[in-house]
DNA sequence: GGTATTTGACCTGA
DNA sequence: TCAGGTCAAATACC
């Protein structure tokens, strides 16, 4: 849709995003339709998953605009997050062309050891959940902090792609809980490098009879019931060890200043799970167990996790169940 | 030998 | 002043 057709008394900033959301209803609509012809979904999966991600990738690009016009730190980078799967490698802008002035900045903001410019309002997004997430990013262990009233130590991890493209993405994964063993990993800053290890894959568990949970319908602001999910998308597929937290105890936290909760996460693509071991596993004592997909909220603006006092909430209190 | 992880030190912000 | 986040040297692993 054209921006001649928003009246033009609008700051530009929100044409542009009246304009994205307007594309992800018309998205949501073809959606609507597929769901009402499930023997032309399973001949025709990609296509499904195709509007789903662009429909992602709107939420994305309306909050980056959001974001912008609100002048948080952090500007709004092309390559951030999402790239629709339709649009390759050298579609996309090269990390040459993101402002190589903000990434000179932030490498002599931190020339000593130890100095660093804390991001306070970068974009962060937190999320519990029962597993670890494979969020198909390369990362490394930087660090690993003991926290006060916290009997796990926090791991801090930094994009692999930190030094070669710039990428300021970092995340701190934190075990919350033993039995059922809960984790807090927390994302902080959108990754600028193009190197996601693996294609981003919607990944859900085999429908459950007993299960009730629903996903937000956003054309028309009733649920989805969780069967209907996966019959959009019956190629998809859960794996754990036995024993294991099924994916339906996945619980979605609230951090998010936005009224936004989408299986897609902006920083890391949509979730997903390997049946590779995630290679993370193996740095920190906390990760010896196989990882599934959790679901995300993002934000931002800034969110302080600690103060929220999240650890002694009850996680009932705000999520959604798949 | 190259790469990744560990861990103590350092620095920032509340 | 102190908790948390990051750096970088030392160490481990392949």
């Amino acid at each position: 849709m054209e921006s001649s057709s928003w009246p033009e008394s609008l700051p530009s900033n929100r044409i542009k995003a009246m304009q994205e959301l307007t594309k992800g209803q018309v998205l949501t609509n073809n959606l609507h339709e597929m769901i009402g012809q499930p023997e032309k979904i399973e001949s025709d999966i990609k296509s499904v998953n195709g509007v789903v991600v662009q429909i992602l990738g709107m939420f994305d690009n309306t909050l980056s605009i959001m974001d912008s016009s609100n002048l948080i730190s952090e500007p709004h980078n092309p390559i951030n997050g999402f790239r629709p799967p339709n649009i390759k490698d050298d579609q996309m802008p090269k990390v040459s062309e993101v402002s190589d002035e903000s990434i000179k900045t932030k490498t002599l903001m931190k020339k000593k050891k130890g100095c660093y410019n804390k991001r306070k309002n970068a974009w962060t997004s937190t999320n519990v959940t029962f597993d670890l997430i494979d969020d198909g990013y390369a990362w490394r262990k930087y660090g690993q902090k003991t926290i006060l009233n916290s009997k796990h130590q926090r791991n801090y991890f930094r994009c692999s792609h930190k030094f070669e493209q710039g990428c300021q993405a970092t995340k701190q994964v934190q075990k919350i809980n033993d039995k059922p063993s809960k984790y807090k990993i927390t994302y902080n800053g959108r990754h600028t490098c193009n190197n996601l290890q693996r294609s981003p894959q919607i990944i859900v568990e085999t429908p459950n009879p007993s299960d009730n949970s629903i996903l937000i319908n956003f054309e028309t602001n009733t649920f989805i019931e969780n069967n209907k999910v996966n019959t959009c998308f019956p190629s998809m597929e859960h794996t754990h060890k036995e024993g294991f937290p099924s994916l339906g105890h996945l619980k979605c936290e609230e951090v998010s200043s936005y009224d936004y909760h989408t299986l897609w996460d902006p920083t890391v693509g949509l979730s997903q799970v390997s049946s590779k071991s995630m290679p993370m596993m193996s740095y920190g004592q906390d990760y010896e167990e196989m990882v599934s997909p959790g679901v995300f909220s993002s934000t931002c603006s800034t969110y302080d996790y600690e103060n929220d006092a999240t650890e002694g909430r009850d996680l009932d209190d705000f999520f959604f169940d798949f």
